[in-house]
Order: C-alpha cells, then structure tokens, then sequence
DNA sequence: GGCGAAGCTGAAAACGTTTACACGCGCGCA
DNA sequence: TGCGCGCGTGTAAACGTTTTCAGCTTCGCC
C-alpha cells in the first residue's frame, strides 16, 4: 500500500468509494473526475487521479455499463459452413475479422467475437442481454434460410449490419462487395485472353447469393460477347479447396471443351487448379483460372491465382462506422463496394516484362513469373 | 404483446421484475427458476420460463456480472510486431485465433479479441475492470521487454496463460511448442538428405525467445552431425515475407555456400524462396528450405514447403483449458507440446511415389509433387 | 449590503441482478 | 396438541457505477 496516504486498508480490489476516502472527496466527484467532467475543481481532480493511480484502480465496467446501458462493445458473429472442417477457416473472413478488430480498437470499442453454426438461436444473444451494443454479420450467407431471422432482428429493434450480397428487399442493412461487377470484369478478362469455353464454379443459387451475383456478372459478359453460359461448364461448390477440386472434375468429365474456369472463391480456385494439374492439364496454358476475394494464399499459387480483390480494410472500417452510426440512431445506408481485377498468371494473361501494371502485384524483379512464361 | 397474459404495459426491454409480476411470483423466484435453482416448485418454474420466454426475456449481463464478480468471458490479446504492415496478421497467430475462439465456445465463454502493439499499458485493461476473467497473450514475444509486464500482472494477481517459449525463469504460465525440438527435428532432416552447409533465418536472441529455441535445435543437429553453425550463414529476421527475403539475400551475398536454409517461420521461408527465386536459384535443387509452423499456404508454396508443424487445434484447448484452471483457483503447469515435421517438397526429400508416409500432407494421386520430380 | 450567478461538491436514487435469511405452510410423529 | 422439518417463496441487501438535484461557497455588481 502506498505510504503516504491515509491509513485505509483497503481488501481486495480499491474501488470509487476507497477512492473517495483517500482523496477526502465524495464517490461522486471521484467518478466526474474520472470521467473528466469540467465541473471538478482542477486541483480535485488531480488528486484524485493521484489516488486512483497509486491503487491501480480501474472503474468496474459491468456496474457503469450496467448505469449507463451501453457496453463499449459490439460483437462479431462469424458464421460457417457447416460442412467445412472445423479448424480451418476461410481466410477471407480471417482477414475481414482483422479488419473489423482493427477498426473496432481504433473508435474504442472492444470485439467480441462468436463462431456460429448456422443453425440456432444466436440472434438473440449478444445485444439482447448487453454485452453489445450492436452486431456484425459475417459469412457466405444463406439466403433463404437467414431470412426469418433477419426480420427477427430488425423486428427486435436489434443493431446489426451484415457483410454479403446486397439486395434490394434484405432486412437490415448490408454491406459487401459488388459481386455482379466483379464477376463481369473477371469474365471479360478470360474473354480478352481470347477463351470462349469459360466455366463457372461455385454455386449459383440464392442459397448462396453472392455466389449468385458473381455468376450473374459472368453470365452478363458472356451475352456481351454474344456467347451463352454452358450448363455443362458450372458445377456447384461451397468455398473449399475440396469443393473446388470436385467441381473441376465434375467439369472436366462431362466431357465439354473447357479453356477457362471462374470460380467463385479463391479457395475454389485452388482447388480447382489441384484437380487440373492431377489430371495432368497446364494453367494457363490448357485451362485459364481466375478467383474471387485475393486471399493471401493467392500470391504464392504456382502459377499465383488471378483473382478479383475485396478491399477487406475498407470494408471493416464501414461495417464498424456504420453500425456505431446506426447504435448512435443514425440513419444508414447499404453500400457495395468496388471490386478491383488483380491480374496474375492463371488466367493467362501477357503481363508487360519491364514494369508491372498498377493492378499487378509487384515482386521482386527477375521473379519466377516471367521466368516462367519464356521458358 | 401477448394477448393471454395479464395487462401488463412493458415500456423497453422487460426485466425480470416485470416477467415476476406476470407470473405472479416475486422478482427473487423469476431469477432462481432462470437460473434453474432446484428449491423454485417445477410448475412455477415452467410459467415463469414460459413468460420469459413469450416477452423475449433475457438476463442482463451486465446486472449478473456485477451481482456474481465474473463476466464468462476471456480476453485475448494478440501483439503484433510493431513494423508490420497492419493489414496482414502473421497466419499462425490467425490460426491460433480461430482454435481459442472454437474452445472458449465450446466451454461457454466468450472471448474478448483485441491487438496490441506491444507498446502501452495493456496490462492493465480488461481484467482489472471486470470484463474479462483471464487473459491469453499470443504473440511472438519479446521476451526482455516483456519480462516486467508479465511480472506486474502476476504480482496484481492477474490470471492470464501465455503462448510462446517455454523459460525456467518465466513470470506465469506459458504453454507453447517445444521449439528445440522442431529445430533439431528440422536441421536433422536436412542433414539426412545431405545438406551440409545450411543456413538460418531468423533472430537468434533472447528478444524473439521462440526463434531463439529453433536456433538451438538447429546448431544442436549441425553439431550432432560434427559441424559448427556457420555465422556466415545466419541473418535475423522478423516473421513477414519482406524480412526472410531480405535476410535471405543477406546470406546470399556474403558468398559463402549454402545448400540449405531453416527458417524461423513460414513466412520468412516463403520470403527466402522468393528471394532465391529472383537469383536464379532453385528449391529444392540448388537450395532446400525448411519452414516453421505450418500455416496454410505452406501447402501451396511451389515448390510446396516442409516446416515443422505447430498443432493449433490443441494448443488452443491447452491455453483455454489452463486459464479456465486457474480463474477456478487451481495450480496449473506450463507445457511444451511437442511438433511434428511435415515433409513435402522444399526440403528436396525423395518422397515414395505410390503412398506417401503419413507425415505428408495427402494429395490427390499424380499430382504436381510427382510430376514435377520426374521431369 | 443584498442578491443572483457561477463554481464545486455531496446525498441519494437509480441500473437489474443474485442470494442470505426469514417466513409460512403442511405434514409426520411423539 | 405441540414440535420439528421440508419445501417454496418473499424480503431486502448487496454489487459499483452514473447522474440528478440540491446545497454551500465565493464573487461581482447594483
């Protein structure tokens, strides 16, 4: 115990009333000046922010959360596919959880986050009992089955926002890429490679409804250069490696020519170019391969994955503002945010030897990418 | 409101004085039935649940914490290297995120995320005010700077469980690999495929104590083997890409020979190949590479990357599992969990063609690994 | 000198729980 | 009849804040 202060013994941890009676003040001015009211006298509060520091003493969130009925904190619900493997999560949304941590620390909130299986009762949890003040919705939603419990959420007057495929008649308030516009670009990229035979993987339902919009906008570029989607070059997939190799096959034994595949996720990309290699085809030079989302895995494929990038700090830096804002009662707007071609080598594209185009990722020069394409 | 009860209004969110007085008990009994006290009468019970239930009724944490001193939840605090670039969370440290996460739901916590830069006070934080009953530190720490924080933590009585080095001296607990034993493990495979003159990436002082124990792994084995460590071929190097290029270079460019490189991390393994790449070099011809932690892209390298694998999954238990022991009052131990050598290609073994040995990750039959050998 | 205003501070009432304690009731048993 | 004992329930006191309201000085100004 600190010597020159009063002789009070304090037990376990000091709380605003010990604080009150080192100081010789009342709780109650020991909590203004803590919280930096202007009204206490300036050499009051200093004296008191003497006392609170030698005690270490620290204002108990649970009873000031409890008086003022705000936690300082917003939660972040991660939802999987059930399918998936457990331990691995989708590196998309680890990089958009990064963000979202970020963002959060950065406008002095706290994260708590929650892995969800889609299945039950999680909409009630966090806001409903105080631990937060607002809710962030992350995954490749279904969007049927997340409906209902959508409208449950706005019926309840619950803050949430949610990260996925922005339409028209969702409850709440989305953000997420544009997927369409997305789709579009990678797909006229593969066709200004001069491929005709141009595969989609992923699935194209509304169960998966940015999945969805990305077909929609290959589907577009298709009919731009006067061809039609082939159903016999789609093959349904969940965001998986696995699920990417077994599309490609599914694909690739029906039998139809195939000079490209989009696929719509990195991961199913991966996948996807496993399954050609094993059956002994080149990338790019027998089948074009270009993703979605620009993991960080994506630089190192051999040959490294052309895909189209989610600016996923931006996007966390919006879900968080915009949910404060609608905490604060503000009224907020779904936004769909522009994606950006990263062109690399699996779709096949000439990249210019001397100096890369901005959209290129750069690497040190001499690199195994050209290095690979003279040989 | 539902029609069947009494006329009640409930102006906000209902509390439990309000489910009290619709089920015509007192507020004292609504808590105990929640809370599944066995003295509350079952039929009691049920009526009272059922209103809860009918209003959407739910415990406010807040008030619970306050009342009960314990929050249900832990804290994780993940330090970053302060030079990283903010955007990329070294993919260990996510995969270790992802496994806490799973393991402190599935013991019925929540967890508190937050990163760190190493700098101020955190000590201090989500403990001592209540909204966390113990922390998890994850990081690659540095240990000399550490070393008082941890101190001061364990003197304020702090419950909190570590990831990293395991050290004698250490101020609390810490659970991590045995690092020692994945750089002996690692050189030793190296010099089994005839490497001689192998090189390390990686700080090798007490300021990243982790690297430090893979260090003395390796010069264990080279000595094991009756050579000395060369300083020629060592050069320090942070966990990012850029920093095992650059040291990867580093080496390069004092001439002296090297036929193999162990790097501290994955990410400076993957760095040094880029790096070898750019000279014209080749892995594993020229050059074998061996990583450390197996994080996910290390599968997808190319030449695919053999590292020494660090088990997340059951790491994350460990930590949870300790910190739950010891918030309960228990004594806990630290633990060193043993790691497991993932050979694929980088480090230029001879792997059997027809079944790979069951260290290796599977991949599907006649793939590239096998292809790109019999070329 | 009186009066209002301004500047600080203290008393006390919330916030919504959990739980120790007391109480009432019905029953078995002496 | 009286006693003791369970069983179920209610009363009330915490838990540690924040904030309204009121009160006490002190001061400036007419």
């Amino acid at each position: 115990m600190p010597p020159g202060l009063l002789h009070v013994q304090i037990k376990g941890k000091p709380n605003s009333l010990d604080i009150a009676h080192l100081a010789g003040v009342s709780q109650a001015t020991v909590s203004r000046a803590l919280r930096g009211h202007a009204s206490v006298n300036r050499a009051t509060r200093e004296r008191i922010l003497e006392v609170a520091k030698q005690l270490n003493y620290k204002v108990d969130k649970n009873a000031s959360n409890l008086r003022t009925q705000q936690s300082g904190t917003l939660a972040l619900l991660l939802f999987e596919d059930p399918t998936v493997d457990e331990s691995n999560i989708n590196p998309f949304f680890l990089s958009m959880l990064g963000s979202i941590t970020r963002a959060c620390a950065q406008r002095g909130y706290d994260l708590l986050i929650s892995f969800q299986q889609l299945s039950r009762d999680w909409h009630a949890d966090y806001e409903d009992c105080h631990k937060a003040d607002g809710l962030i919705l992350l995954g490749y939603g279904d969007y049927l089955d997340y409906r209902s419990r959508l409208e449950a959420l706005v019926a309840q007057g619950t803050h949430f926002v949610r990260w996925g495929a922005v339409l028209a008649d969702q409850p709440g308030l989305s953000i997420g890429g544009d997927n369409d516009a997305g789709g579009l670009a990678a797909t006229r990229h593969l066709l200004a490679q001069g491929r005709r035979r141009i595969g989609f993987l992923g699935h194209a339902s509304l169960h998966a409804p940015e999945f969805l919009e990305r077909h929609q906008g290959y589907a577009a570029a298709l009919r731009e250069a006067g061809l039609t989607p082939d159903p016999l070059l789609q093959a349904d997939a969940i965001s998986t490696e696995s699920a990417g190799s077994e599309a490609a096959n599914l694909v690739l034994e029906r039998g139809a020519r195939c000079d490209a595949l989009f696929a719509a996720s990195d991961l199913i990309a991966i996948g996807a170019m496993r399954a050609l290699f094993a059956r002994g085809l080149r990338v790019p030079e027998d089948v074009a391969v270009v993703g979605y989302d620009d993991i960080p895995m994506a630089q190192s494929t051999h040959p490294a994955l052309t895909t189209v990038q989610q600016d996923t700090r931006h996007a966390g830096e919006l879900l968080v503002d915009a949910l404060l804002r609608m905490v604060q009662g503000e009224a907020v707007q779904s936004i769909k945010l522009p994606p950006r071609l990263m062109v690399r080598q699996s779709c096949g594209a000439v990249l210019q030897p001397a100096r890369a185009p901005a959209t290129v990722t750069p690497l040190p020069e001499g690199t195994r990418r050209t290095r690979r394409h003279a040989r």
